[in-house]
DNA sequence: ACCGCCGGGTGCC
DNA sequence: ACCGCCGGGTGCC
């Protein structure tokens, strides 16, 4: 039986409360699973949205309608399906008509005209959203009964009830609270079982979160030995995602949650039927820990898996038909911007190939069983210029048919090119053999020369791997050279800024055999340009590699299906009230479903997972030390001075309510008290003050503050893409974001576009760019130099170790890029050799800090600077044992992250980290509030905070300003 | 639709 | 018959 909970009990609702400035500026300090402050705004819009969906949930009244017009259209339902309904304006017969659709998008029908005259008014003023079941009736020929559910806002309730009773019609409400999926309607086949009825606590949802992820191996421990032209031998956690991957590519099964019944292929979860068999996945989530090796396994399986299994031929060195012209050419097409020549050259696998080459490579092999395609391969030489897509396509398939002859799985060449030239952008998977032949990698850049170094590393010497670094102003954008590759090796960053000079995406035109998204969920937030990007991408089998596939909320997992192409999980009302809902709401069946679908595409193992009873991966020890730092006297009064100055400021903010407005002056506020903790001289003048009259002074003021947000150190992100600003703008609302992420936001709404952070006007010409070349560093090296505590803490640390032994290396790191610059001058006086990693150095320059690192003869550096999040993840500093963290960060995820840099395979030595904290200081209460956020995001996933801990960061916040 | 509805044909029993 | 009744044509919005 139902039981008779109310919903607010499973769902504890936020406080109205969170409207008050003065709450939302302790909002602003939620900084529990925030990297950076403006993370947690965008963190903040998010939840925005999701209080917003969940009370939309609600269920305020339900109704039985008529679908009519079946046999109109082709659109089919099953018993029990769920259907979707939206509104048709533009129908000539009437401007109520509501079209009811199956998961798949099908037309089935319309909702009776006068139900639908009823019903628009809600939809059009949002007043409720409604969503459809068929409960029976499936196979009628003329209409069929729809259940509708009617979900607002209970604010709301009372004019939905009224306004469709004036329409003649009584809506029903469930007065036991159930929610909108059991309640009615849901399960009309009966089979509801009682456990499903009771939901699930908060604390129970937040640990089946916890191991959704958690020990998805089992029934993947079948081992694959990579092809010969792997060089480097795999692990044997390794050669199992190997195998599972391969099986995953190669898999003709039906996608998760379909079945084949009759002549029709069945989903169990939306009751969906179709003729047409679902599009194959092929593909998934590798989800290992960091340092497990994702990167190799993932050159194994480009290498490993062409099709079937059978290895991507390649060209053995000695054999190529054009030796070392080719490379020159390879180089001088990938040059530009701030990739090197050098780092294309210096690899002996890159050899970009010309499309001639290629053309040889077929011939040759088509030659042997199949003559006849010659011809078509001379033709095809012939027009190589001509570079239009048709013709590529012919290319490739002449490409794949030589391939599947090698492996004798020859096909109708004819019908193959039919099919490829017919197909638009609707289903390019599933045609075997469609001659897609390169693997796309997006990563982000830092790890970049990661993938260049681990081609180089894993591949045999004497087999050429073309990859090609599609990066840098002077990257190759022809498309059937692209198409050529082995593997096209690219950032996010290029992909959309490609992708949103809407002129030319070569990459978009491509269909590739893979693609590939190296730290996969940098994509999470569906609106966001790189997402679109990324989704549009033609592919036939696509891979997410993530250590850590969702990050706070379930909505991340959706843009990976949709990734993915799961279907129906790639639309969002679908993957809302199947997956999203339900398991918020605490339904068991929707967390069964959920873990279902996890574990059929997810493969995790942890660096604590047994391979044949052993941990896949022994690391030396890691050690945590934190080292208390006293301020010195006059550095006391200093800092003091600030504080009090800071305090007074965000004291009128309070008063005033204008905490938001001035959201970049709180930054900086907090901003400096560290920076103060750190050295003195990080501190800059305090913009602020007075409003500014003259729209000139409005713009100095603004330049003034995205300089300051930019310089301080903390890496800001973007809070629409939540990547690395590029292009930064600010807004006259002082936010500041990537200036085609915005514009992006400003194109959409139109008119109407509000600011994602503080919901004011916005429009295009009122960004403000940062200036560019106004780069004032050195500055600090140039006055009398004054060393500082923790700088002193530092520099003990460094020379008691270089005394005990002098060949362990150290990570120095830190958020504020300033400081670093300031560390370089004791370091040297003490004459240490040092190299430095920081967000504003080109790939070059990472690259040869890195291996100016990884040299361990006498006198080579035995330190690098590093900025908290310039190397991003991925990257390997193995041969650092020390780390010194000097200055705390809001996240411990991201402290943990740069730790593992070094902490990985690979790591000979035991890790010790020391973290210095300033006593009585702004770092000791971050340390604090982290600690306590940590409890609590601890317990509840997915639930809003309830209010006794709102109440409890009051009372820290007031604690670190002593208010 | 093995219905309802419309509109033309028809008209005692 | 300015009706009722019959039976054919017809059918989403």
């Amino acid at each position: 039986m139902q039981s008779n909970f109310s919903r607010s009990s499973v769902l504890p609702h936020t406080p109205s409360i969170s409207a008050s400035p003065r709450y939302a500026f302790i909002d602003f300090l939620d900084l529990g699973r925030a990297e950076t402050i403006s993370q947690e705004i965008a963190n903040l819009t998010e939840d925005a949205a999701q209080d917003q969906e969940t009370e939309e949930s609600r269920e305020i009244g339900y109704i039985q309608g008529t679908v009519v017009g079946l046999r109109y259209y082709s659109g089919v339902v099953n018993r029990g399906e769920m259907v979707s309904l939206v509104r048709e304006p533009q129908n000539p017969y009437d401007r109520n008509a509501v079209v009811v659709a199956n998961v798949y998008g099908s037309q089935v029908g319309h909702i009776r005209k006068e139900l639908a005259a009823a019903v628009a008014y809600i939809m059009d003023n949002k007043l409720a959203r409604v969503e459809g079941i068929v409960p029976y009736g499936e196979t009628n020929k003329f209409s069929m009964p729809v259940n509708l559910s009617f979900l607002g806002k209970e604010e709301n309730r009372e004019a939905v009830h009224n306004h469709m009773r004036r329409h003649g019609f009584r809506l029903g409400t469930d007065l036991k609270g159930g929610n909108a999926q059991t309640s009615f309607g849901r399960d009309p086949l009966g089979s509801s079982s009682q456990i499903s009825a009771i939901p699930l606590t908060a604390e129970e949802l937040k640990n089946a979160f916890d191991k959704l992820f958690d020990d998805l191996m089992e029934d993947k421990t079948r081992e694959m030995e990579p092809a010969e032209a792997v060089c480097t031998p795999l692990l044997p956690h390794q050669k199992q995602a190997l195998s599972w991957m391969t099986s995953r590519e190669n898999s003709s099964d039906l996608p998760p949650f379909w079945e084949q019944k009759g002549g029709l292929y069945f989903n169990v979860l939306t009751n969906f039927a179709v003729k047409e068999r679902p599009e194959k996945v092929l593909g998934g989530i590798l989800a290992d820990d960091m340092g497990l090796g994702k990167t190799l396994t993932t050159i194994a399986l480009i290498v490993s898996n062409f099709h079937n299994g059978k290895p991507l031929p390649l060209e053995k060195c000695g054999e190529s038909s054009e030796p070392s012209t080719s490379r020159k050419k390879s180089a001088s097409k990938g040059k530009g911007g701030e990739i090197s020549e050098e780092v294309v050259e210096s690899s002996p696998l890159k050899r970009s190939h010309v499309d001639g080459g290629s053309a040889d490579t077929v011939e040759k092999d088509a030659d042997k069983d199949l003559p006849r395609k010659k011809a078509k391969t001379k033709k095809k030489t012939s027009k190589k210029s001509a570079n239009t897509k048709e013709v590529i396509l012919l290319d490739d398939d002449d490409f794949a048919t030589a391939l599947e002859c090698s492996s004798k799985q020859v096909m109708p060449p004819k019908k193959n090119v039919k099919k490829k030239s017919g197909a638009d952008k609707g289903s390019p998977a599933g045609t075997r053999g469609s001659g897609a032949r390169a693997t796309l990698i997006v990563c982000p850049l830092s790890v970049l020369s990661n993938w260049l170094d681990q081609f180089e590393q894993h591949m045999r010497a004497d087999v050429t791997l073309n990859v090609y670094l599609y990066y840098g102003a002077e990257r190759n954008r022809s498309v059937s050279f692209l198409a050529g590759q082995d593997v096209v090796l690219t950032t996010y960053n290029v992909l959309s800024s490609d992708f949103g000079n809407k002129a030319s995406s070569p990459l978009h035109k491509v269909n590739w055999l893979r693609v590939v998204l190296d730290e996969g969920h940098v994509v999470r937030n569906p609106s966001a340009l790189q997402s679109k990007a990324v989704l549009e991408l033609q592919s036939e089998r696509r891979w997410i590699l993530s250590g850590t596939p969702i990050q706070n909320s379930l909505k991340d997992l959706y843009m990976l299906l949709s990734f993915l192409k799961l279907k129906p999980f790639d639309v969002k009302e679908w993957w809302s009230r199947i997956i999203q809902r339900p398991v918020t709401m605490g339904d068991r069946v929707g967390l069964q479903n959920l873990q279902a679908l996890v574990k059929g595409i997810t493969l995790r193992r942890t660096k604590t997972s047994k391979v044949n009873g052993r941990t896949v991966v022994q690391l030396p020890n890691r050690s945590v030390f934190v080292q208390h730092v006293t301020l010195s006297e006059e550095e006391k009064e200093e800092y003091e001075q600030v504080k009090t100055e800071g305090r007074n400021i965000i004291d009128r903010y309070f008063q005033e309510g204008s905490v938001m407005t001035n959201y970049a002056d709180v930054l900086a506020i907090l901003v400096r008290l560290r920076q103060y903790c750190c050295h003195h001289s990080l501190v800059g003048k305090y913009t602020g003050g007075a409003d500014p009259v003259t729209p000139s002074e409005l713009r100095e003021r603004l330049i003034n503050k995205i300089t300051l947000v930019l310089n301080s150190g903390s890496d800001e992100e973007c809070a629409i893409c939540l990547d690395s600003l590029r292009q930064p703008v600010i807004t006259y609302c002082a936010h500041v974001f990537c200036r085609p992420c915005i514009c992006e936001v400003i194109r959409s709404e139109k008119e109407q576009a509000k600011c994602p952070l503080c919901r004011a006007q916005i429009k295009t010409k009122e960004l403000v760019e940062y200036p560019e070349e106004e780069v004032e560093t050195g500055s600090v090296t140039g006055e009398k130099w004054r060393s500082s505590s923790k700088v002193d803490a530092l520099m003990n640390n460094l020379l008691k170790l270089r005394n005990e032994d002098p060949t362990v290396k150290s990570l120095v790191v830190s958020q504020f890029t300033k400081f670093l610059d300031i560390l370089e001058v004791p370091l040297r006086e003490y004459g240490f050799a040092f190299t430095r990693l920081d967000g504003t150095m080109t790939q070059k320059a990472r690259v040869k800090a890195i291996q100016d690192l990884q040299d361990s003869s006498p006198g080579s550096p035995t330190i690098m600077l590093l900025s908290l999040k310039a190397g991003g993840v991925g990257l390997n500093l193995t041969t650092a044992s020390r780390v010194f963290l000097m200055d705390p960060a809001w996240n411990p995820a991201a402290e943990d992250q740069c730790v593992d840099r070094c902490h990985r395979l690979g790591q000979s030595r035991d890790v010790v980290i020391t973290k210095f904290i300033v006593k009585d200081s702004v770092e000791e209460n971050m340390v604090k509030i982290q600690k306590k956020k940590q409890e609590l995001v601890a317990k509840a996933f997915g639930t809003k905070n309830p209010p006794d801990r709102k109440q409890a960061k009051l009372q820290e916040v007031k604690q670190q300003f002593e208010f």
